[in-house]
DNA sequence: GATGAATGAGCATTCATTCAT
DNA sequence: CATGAATGAATGCTCATTCAT
């Protein structure tokens, strides 16, 4: 067995393409996104700079194509996540698990997809508004069923994100910039506990 | 009529030091805080260059200087908020309502203030974190009685920001960005609500 | 044929690096290594900013260069001199012969190797302190029989160079100031004279 | 007896004007004439920006009235040196030991004047030239005697200073830099035989 | 597709100098 | 005479982007 685990940086190239968008996701984890220079990512790609504005044509293609691939990526999870679960209750834990293993996983990729407005400029807001719009409808009708049967309440559709995502998301941008260091079972079930509570219907 | 309403812009000049703050504010607000260049600055604060470096020494100074002020101003907003409530409740709601209102309020600043680590540089960090933690504990001091009374649950520490303010947090950045529009009364009760339900002791 | 002798500035561009070189030696002469500046040197070597900064990667950099390589041709001159000279008097004479000749062929790179602490910060001291060691040491390693045989006086090794080199550098200052200007052949048979006197065994 | 003598630095204080001489000379020699700022000579002097511009009008008139102030203390040891000596031999002895006694010391003073071009622009040259050789003059009125004996050579007039004061000069340059370590006593020995051969008529 | 030298607009920062108090 | 805030031209350097090979 050759490369031992932390080797990980010196096996990047497994297509140019794959390798520059890699590299790049790492200086913007370690420097910032501001701060990375096209040459921080060649150093690190051990490509070109021409042959780098050969495949994404500018600084923020990059960001763009990574964009794309992270929203893509994080949706896939929470979707698959919340599929085919028997109640609210258990949907909603879903979501929150997918949520932080993902996180748990990627974190760079998190640290970026997070950063939003820093991430990608406002030329690409419509398409990507567009894209986690689509996403999260495919989200929200797994939950359609309940709110019909009255297990959900309905409430102005701007605050469903707060209160389902808010916490899982406020708990990760600490997670995610090194302040912050939990069980993550008790997260999730602490994280779900409060996004549930906040969209049940009460019993009265 | 000499001066309209909307011609704020010109009225800036109080003195040279907070003329400049206030215009970088503005400015980072309009194009973003990597993007905005000094020269941005002195344009929009009739400062000069020199006067800016004289009392600031650098760009980063102008953004810590900011940012301590911001903090500062925030943190004392939720603290007059959440002073002398006669309930756990009512001290939470109140603490909602101040942040929902400094937003509202402050929007260049709270745009300014949560973009964290875009705003400062990591050299300002522990300085920042302290600053934090100092104020995040006055306020917390108002809860502890409630705590001992065993109406509020007692969790690990690092979940209380999240489950109080995450969704308050969440919605704010919408509202910030453009993305939404609400009642804030609506609103406040809802977020209210939820950070309530997830801290409360459940009573079965 | 078209450019007369005299045009000389415009013929520079052999290569890049070389014409920024030249250049840079060119304006240091005119105007002084302090006050001369990259524009200057981009100006005159037609080169663009950026290409100046891909060769050499700071201010401090072509001045290093340029130090290196006039250093080099400097000493290259002084050991030819002096090899193979059948008397430690005709040595010495020519080591001082090619010290003025060199002087006069290439007096701004003369004047900018003599100018030691402004033209390179103190950062390449050490290199430039061994550089000229060794260079020295070969030329010495010439003398070396002489000093066995009791021609050469055996002195403290920090006087070598002043009485050696001292009038003659002493010269070669005023003369690239511009403040004398005196037969060469002369000034080489008094100065050589003088450093043999102070160098050679008394008879008596 | 209040301030030891290791806090040279704090008394400084005579009158302002000495006070910002002295600063600069000792800020000149710390980092070097082109790197020193007005801020520089400020911080140290303890006067104002605009007190320095009311005594000197520039940087440069700082940089002038050093001068002037060293090279005349400079010349005045050298005079008074070489004044009623009974020989040759002894008058040139005489001016080399003074320089040698000089530069030790005042070695500020001393690097900062013989850094004549950096040290003050152009403008002042021809005045700077001028004290130089009415200074220069007097001295060598006190050699004329020895010309008439035939004790000295006739020589260009260009060649003396190198000849008479080249070896000391090159020593002294190693030594301002540090770059050497000898017994004074030998070196001034060494040095005036050096220059007194070169200058004596050679008795065959 | 890949390479890397070349380009030049743009930026943060410095610093001598002025001048109102 | 002293002070220090204010000025703004000038400078070294960065960096996204182009393009000939």
């Amino acid at each position: 067995m050759a490369t031992p685990a932390d080797t990980v940086e010196l096996e990047l190239p497994v297509d140019r393409k794959s390798a520059i968008l890699a590299s790049a996701l790492a200086v913007f984890s370690e420097k910032g996104i501001a701060a990375t220079t096209i040459e921080d990512i060649r150093a690190r790609s051990q490509a070109s700079v021409g042959s780098i504005y050969h495949h994404f044509g500018t600084k923020e293609g990059i960001a763009a194509a990574l964009f794309g691939q992270g929203l893509d990526d994080y949706w896939v999870q929470l979707l698959a996540a919340a599929e085919n679960q028997p109640t609210a209750e258990r949907t909603i834990h879903g979501l929150i698990e997918a949520h932080i293993h993902w996180i748990t996983a990627k974190p760079d990729m998190a640290r970026f997809l997070f950063s939003r407005r820093q991430a990608v400029g406002p030329a690409y807001d419509p398409a990507i508004r567009a894209r986690t719009a689509g996403h999260f409808k495919a989200v929200f009708a797994l939950l359609k069923p309940w709110f019909k049967q009255g297990v959900l309440r309905r409430l102005p559709a701007e605050l469903y994100v707060p209160l389902l995502m808010g916490p899982a998301q406020e708990y990760s941008r600490q997670w995610l910039a090194g302040r912050v260091e939990l069980d993550p079972q008790i997260v999730i079930e602490e994280l779900s506990r409060a996004a549930w509570l906040g969209l049940a219907v009460t019993k009265e």
